[in-house]
DNA sequence: TTAATTTTCGACTCAACGTTCGAATATTAA
DNA sequence: TTAATATTCGAACGTTGAGTCGAAAATTAA
């Protein structure tokens, strides 16, 4: 027969060093000013093979947030499974994204700030994004329900957590990493629990 | 003589006029999406002529920038010169970015939005945005120093809220804007005054 | 070894787009 | 009215970059 375990295997490594050259160009030139030919220097194969990967450039792009959103939601889910209360939950799960945040930064930008440039209808990855964000506004609205968190609009409350979170793990200058101490310190400060002190 | 005042404040309307023409066509298309042809005929011009205003696509790009960061900068001015403490001021700035926002929610998208996308260097409309940026920092280390705003590093501070307030402001899904009374809410919320109850 | 299959890529096509040219039209000044 | 100047734009130019073609090279199977 055809095609072997083998080169089933090493057919995906060359799409993960093609994708992994792009996210690189992607990062650097930003979405439309990557080319074909950049990637294709850039992950070491010439520009008509990246087509016998991949069908189209946006291909190319689709699978980058794909990937990157599935794997994220992964790592999510056993911590959203743990049985701790809503704002404990909702806090680990903020540090479990900003520990991958830490480990792929430049995907993690990527995940989150390419979504604004495209408009394509029927991305997959959408899927796993709004399991996310539905989840995680979820734990807000239980929060809230339990007095765990201050009574706003969960709605608000959620684009508020939303953009400061963003602020904190990619806005900005290029300075160190906030550390996980960081996170913890000003979630605890910001939002306050009411049933403490 | 030659160009009477009619002709000088005509050529500057028409210029205008193409500046809100670009910036309705930036808005849809994103940057790079957008044509000279598509500004052209959004805003009722040959293409040719577009180059009689403006000497390139690039040019136009930066002139909506740089009036958009120069109107927000004066409108915030007389609020910074107030005095009130760095607390009030700093929510004073922050509602008042708002109601630009409410006023002109494309541009203001635009202008917070564009700059990532951009890395040519020496933007004149940098300089406003610095010196916004640099206030309200200033303004956070007052309140910190004040002990009105809670004791974390300025740095970080800066970083939370800015990215609260996009989030606010910004982010998320299409539902009716955010009201000036939910961002005044939110913060009283949020950053707590320590010195209070 | 040879034939079939898979993988690679140089060279090309083709369309889109920024920019320029040059001439036409409109406006102003004399 | 005429000449000078300001404004407009259709058409063309040059470049860039996505995607294709066909044949070479490498690998696998017989």
């Amino acid at each position: 027969m055809s095609v072997s375990q083998r080169q089933l295997e090493e057919r995906q490594m060359r799409q993960e060093r093609i994708l992994t050259g792009a996210l690189e160009v992607f990062k650097s030139k930003g979405l439309e000013g990557a080319t074909m030919d950049e990637i294709a220097t850039e992950s070491g194969f010439g520009k008509a093979t990246l087509y016998y990967y991949f069908h189209s450039k946006e291909d190319v792009f689709a699978a980058i947030l794909e990937n990157g959103w599935k794997d994220l939601w992964v790592s999510l889910e056993p911590v959203i499974a743990g049985d701790e209360g809503p704002r404990r939950t909702f806090i680990n799960v903020l540090l479990k994204i900003a520990e991958n945040a830490r480990n792929r930064p430049g995907l993690f930008e990527f995940l989150f700030n390419a979504p604004k440039v495209i408009t394509f209808e029927e991305q997959p990855w959408k899927k796993y994004q709004n399991r996310m964000y539905g989840t995680i506004q979820g734990l807000l609205e239980d929060g809230i329900k339990a007095g765990e968190f201050p009574n706003i609009n969960p709605q608000l409350l959620f684009k508020a957590m939303g953009g400061l979170f963003m602020g904190l793990v990619l806005m900005g200058d290029r300075k160190e990493p906030v550390s996980e101490k960081d996170v913890e310190e000003l979630l605890n400060q910001l939002i306050t629990d009411p049933t403490q002190k």
